[in-house]
DNA sequence: GTACGAGACGTTATATTGTATCCAACGGCT
DNA sequence: AGCCGTTGGATACAATATAACGTCTCGTAC
């Protein structure tokens, strides 16, 4: 199940963490592998679920310190609407993107859209307001389930 | 502890829902007083034990149920990033609106910035997304706690 | 007035998501 | 070997949210 692009990502992945001087840890990669292998996102449970596969017993902590890693590398985001995660397709800079999620075949697609970025931060510099995180989720219907659906 | 702004915000909220045809009961009316005598966006169990003051018990569904109701009526709005809520202070017409949410002292701003609507459904038709609700949260520092802070 | 039905609410239990804590294992360093 | 910071295992728990079911209330029809 792991596609040329897949692991292209977790090489990526894997050079970024070793010139960070930060270490991708086999849990770390395997979490990763996991995301990147769904094509939607995963509850941190669903992760759990899937890491407990003809292998050891794991608890939460396990998941979600994983989890953490590599939400501070940049490699996966978090979708807080739908408490779930998902990896990042362009992790090589920093970015905060925005994400459409279908809530009908759970598709989510992440942008990175300058004219998004400029118009926020220009309302938050207007409230004399620091930005340190941008949570942007549209949830509404995709082309595909907007063509189907009607 | 009930100052005329908040009042008067209670009162809109009661024309509105019977101009609407749908029924601001003694709870939900109680939930939403509650959410506009606070400074700060309250979670659900909050909310809950505000409401257990001086009264019987209740339980968790009886809030999240109000807050059901208040979200459709578009009378509050949930901070995803949170996972806690606030009153809207225009709801006389339907929005969607964004949040700069500063994680120093608890503010939170309610914008309805046109550019930011208008960005975000650029860039959803250009994918030909159908947006159906927007999660547009910004975290970071206030004005005030920038220029305290440093 | 009485019967009915839809919506609102009370109550219990449970599901889901996320952390605190403590200790053991590992890895690089001296 | 001995030290020390990072990582991970394990248990327990906290916080958020919902399912399910019965009861009550209110407006409407008869
Ligand atoms: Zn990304
Ligand atoms: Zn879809
Ligand atoms: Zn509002
Ligand atoms: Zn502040």
């Amino acid at each position: 199940m792991t596609s040329i692009a897949e692991k292209t990502v977790l090489d990526r992945a894997d050079s970024l963490c070793r010139a960070r001087g930060v270490r991708l840890t086999a849990q770390r990669r395997r979490v990763l592998a996991i995301l990147c292998a769904s094509a939607r996102p995963l509850g941190a449970y669903e992760i759990l679920d899937a890491m407990r596969e003809g292998s050891r017993a794991l608890a939460p902590p396990t998941v979600y310190r994983a989890l953490d890693f590599l939400l501070e590398q940049g490699l996966v985001h978090k979708l807080e609407s739908l408490h779930a995660f998902v990896g990042c397709n362009h992790p090589e800079h920093p970015h905060s993107s925005q994400f459409l999620i279908c809530n009908s075949c759970g598709e989510v697609t992440e942008l990175e859209d300058e004219a998004i970025a400029r118009s926020l931060g220009s309302a938050a510099s207007m409230s004399g307001f620091q930005p340190q995180r941008r949570v942007v989720e549209v949830i509404g219907t995709c082309a595909g389930c907007a063509q189907k659906g009607r």
